[in-house]
DNA sequence: CCCTGATTCGC
DNA sequence: GCGAATCAGG
């Protein structure tokens, strides 16, 4: 796969969103996290929260590689496992899930609902970022003035006139529907938003569209136009 | 083990 | 420019 615009697009909004280098590849497809990180820092973003970076010692970080050692195997595309743990999805993609934290809509049975970060316990030094991407500190860090009363819902900071109140990209969760409206890349591209049917990424009306029952001969309706390519729905 | 991002360096 | 290999922390 090569670096459209398009995915370049999608890296960099996922990468700015919080979600990690192994969904944003999963998302694209056809791309290792590797090329993903690569990616992400030739592009000049980087900067974010790293298991090895965190602190700041007389290592940089990896030190050599044994020159003619390894002979790359050639690309063998790891079985990225999929599979996270809630823990650490929460943990790593902080600001997928709370912008629709409307919790009557549609909330699907099998959703446990995870709480509000650990306030402020006892942990030693905890950085880590936030929907928007400013910084958690832990309580044993330097500030005086605790902010005001955060925002129960978090808002764009800029949200472009196009994309105001509609479900883009970082407000994808397990419980909106990821249906895309509009095509990506335009400036009011954004996803249907509302609630899902329980047990499938697009809500009932979306459901029928993306699944359709085998219907007899004859009887059967001509296809619905697919999300991506097709004519423009809405 | 699993995960994470950072970095290197052959291609 | 790309990304596998590798590192290092959690």
């Amino acid at each position: 796969m090569s670096w459209t615009d398009e995915r370049i697009g999608t890296l960099r909004k996922m990468w700015e969103g919080g979600s990690t280098a192994s969904e944003i590849a999963t998302e694209l497809g056809g791309v290792s996290r590797n090329a993903v990180i690569g990616k992400a820092h030739r592009l000049g973003l980087k900067a974010r929260p790293s298991p090895v970076k965190a602190n700041d010692k007389k290592k940089p970080a990896a030190p050599r590689k044994p020159a003619a050692a390894a002979p790359r195997p050639a690309a063998e595309p790891r079985a990225e496992t999929a599979g996270r743990t809630p823990e650490r999805a929460a943990a790593a993609r902080p600001a997928a899930a709370p912008a629709r934290s409307d919790d009557s809509a549609g909330a699907s049975p099998a959703s446990p609902s995870q709480p509000m970060p650990n306030p402020a316990s006892d942990l030693p030094k905890i950085v880590s970022v936030g929907p928007g991407g400013f910084l958690r500190q832990g309580p044993g860090d330097q500030q005086a003035p605790i902010p005001p009363a955060p925002p129960r819902r978090l808002v764009p900071a800029k949200p472009s006139p196009e994309i105001a109140g509609k479900t883009t990209l970082l407000d994808l969760s397990e419980k909106v529907c990821r249906w895309p409206m509009g095509h990506p890349g335009e400036p009011d591209f954004h996803f249907c938003g509302q609630p899902v049917n329980p047990g499938f990424p697009y809500c009932v009306e979306h459901c029928g569209r993306a699944y359709q029952a085998q219907l007899p001969r004859g009887v059967r309706r001509p296809p619905p136009p697919l999300p991506f390519g097709g004519p423009r729905v809405r």
